[in-house]
DNA sequence: ATAATTAGGACTAATATAGTACTGATTAAG
DNA sequence: CTTAATCAGTACTATATTAGTCCTAATTAT
């Protein structure tokens, strides 16, 4: 299904919601509760931002986190980044892989393609864009009744 | 990562293998021995392909799989449906979630828009471009150096 | 000093995926 | 009409991944 982790999913909603307190220092508990995402799995999340350098965290009494770059700055390519590594859609997508199917390998480089291609797409939608859910990405009309995939309820 | 799963992968490295051949019978071990992708997991392959309507299969001795499409009939996102059903990147791209954070949720329906346009390009990819290998799909020249994540050795 | 907070890592449980195995149906050929 | 090769379908097991939790240490305002 081509998905993105629920960890990944989770970390926009976290974000985007810090974007409604640019410049405010915000704790993971004060998410937590706003965004009703349990407390360590909201802690787990900004850690994780953090490294990546999306967050600043202060630590202490009082401390928190807040948005280090502008909506206009964080694309959804550089946060699938923080929690997922670099996109790279199947093993032979990393330019160096040398698996054992290389020498009898009939797709080559197309996947290697076909990745610089989405993460292209992704690198252009950033956080700006998903929050104000304006921007339509060319929406072709013959998906408008396309057959849905329901997933299980997030728990 | 963003990543689709193996079976999805050797999925097409079966179907560009069966383009060398179009119109002829292939059976499972013959493809097996081309791909060097072992026997049991290229046969469920086909069987899958068979039931997505992508490949034809005839029963008894002599038979085999052929394609029932042109390579240029057979896009990238039906090959990603077949195996892992309609693309779907996170829970609530599809319609109907409704999901305990529905009400909280920050991202709204921007996940559906990202989903449809990452559909839309691998719709417009087909197993001929992946044959040949030859069409750039806007390259972007920023991703050139990029920093590559090398991924296991497939087994 | 104290209490609230982040940092980092380790751990467990749940889920998904890959791979294997088995039984049954089909069919060409002897 | 028997045999052997092949696909169909399903169930199972092992592995890998992901989600979620927990604990201890470091930091800092009061």
């Amino acid at each position: 299904m081509l998905r993105i982790s629920k960890l990944t999913d989770y970390g926009t909603v976290v974000l985007v919601t810090m974007l409604g307190n640019e410049g405010r220092l915000m704790s993971a508990s004060e998410l937590s509760d706003i965004t009703n995402i349990n407390f360590p799995t909201v802690s787990k999340i900004l850690k994780i931002l953090t490294k990546a350098d999306i967050v600043d965290s202060v630590r202490g009494i009082n401390g928190g986190y807040k948005l280090i770059q502008s909506a206009q700055q964080i694309s959804i390519a550089d946060i699938i980044d923080a929690f997922e590594g670099p996109i790279a859609i199947t093993d032979c997508s990393s330019r160096k892989c040398h698996c054992k199917h290389e020498s009898h390998c009939a797709t080559g480089l197309a996947w290697q393609d076909i990745n610089v291609s989405i993460r292209d797409l992704l690198n252009k939608i950033t956080l700006a864009d998903m929050e104000s859910n304006k921007k339509q990405y060319n929406v072709p009309s013959e998906f408008a009744g396309m057959p849905i995939h329901v997933e299980n309820e997030v728990n």
